[in-house]
DNA sequence: GGGGGCGTGCTAAAAAAACAGCATCTACCG
DNA sequence: CGGTAGATGCTGTTTTTTTAGCACGCCCCC
């Protein structure tokens, strides 16, 4: 079994596997420069080499160069960080975490993502009921 | 500047913080049981004590033994945690981290829970408007 | 009052991670 | 053609992490 970008990977690794779900697919100088302190270059592959090795990773050729992508569907991996962050510091609570969101950064919400988010509790609660 | 606990830090000192966040407080016995694949219960208190001396833990004397809490408040660390997945998985977007939370887990949002949201959600249309 | 259980501090060693350098290959361009 | 730029593979070294072991102190109770 895979694991997720969690809890076995190291320092690096676990920067690098974020910056690759971030980006969705990358190359080891578009990892480069987005690691904090980065290392050399050659450090940054011989780190994305390992994370191959032990599966996190797969790369295809792009022309001259390699591009890499996590082997994990991205929504796999979403799940397991998110149910991360709600056992970690939101006691399971989906609806804290929900408000969590919700009122910190209200202003990012567009009208239109707030009525359908709304749409998707009115669902919810037929379906709870 | 404290660094949150993501980022900068080791693989056994992550899954600690981690596991200190989500008790609020843990002694050396605590944090061992929880760790996966436990180490030595030395090992265990030699990492808390790296821990506090790079200030991401303090502890108090609590009868007989030491207990351990973050130095950084809850809220920080929770925040931080909530911007980096948002970042990493959402494209910054927090509405879709809200649907893709109220659709992953609907069972286990309660009644009251789900009118709660649609009261942020209604308090937020109105504000942004 | 002494032995066991349970806690701490400290230190040293083993294992893993992080890193840089070099050799090589290939494509392109003057 | 050669040489330069940019890519990879590989390997060795340094640093950090992870770990266990040992000595000491305190409290309890047999």
């Amino acid at each position: 079994m895979i694991e997720t970008h969690h809890g076995e990977l190291s320092r690096r690794e676990r920067q690098i596997m974020d910056i690759v779900y971030q980006l969705g697919s990358a190359s080891a100088a578009d990892i480069q420069a987005r690691l904090p302190r980065p290392p050399s270059y050659s450090a940054v592959r011989a780190m994305l080499r390992v994370l191959e090795e032990k599966g996190h990773l797969e790369h295809r050729q792009d022309g001259p160069r390699y591009v890499y992508e996590a082997t994990l569907p991205v929504e796999t991996a979403r799940r397991s960080a998110v149910d991360r962050l709600l056992r970690t510091f939101f006691d399971n609570s989906a609806g804290d975490a929900v408000a969590t969101l919700l009122d910190s950064a209200p202003s990012k919400l567009s009208r239109e993502e707030l009525d359908r988010l709304a749409n998707i509790i009115e669902q919810a609660k037929q379906e709870g009921h």
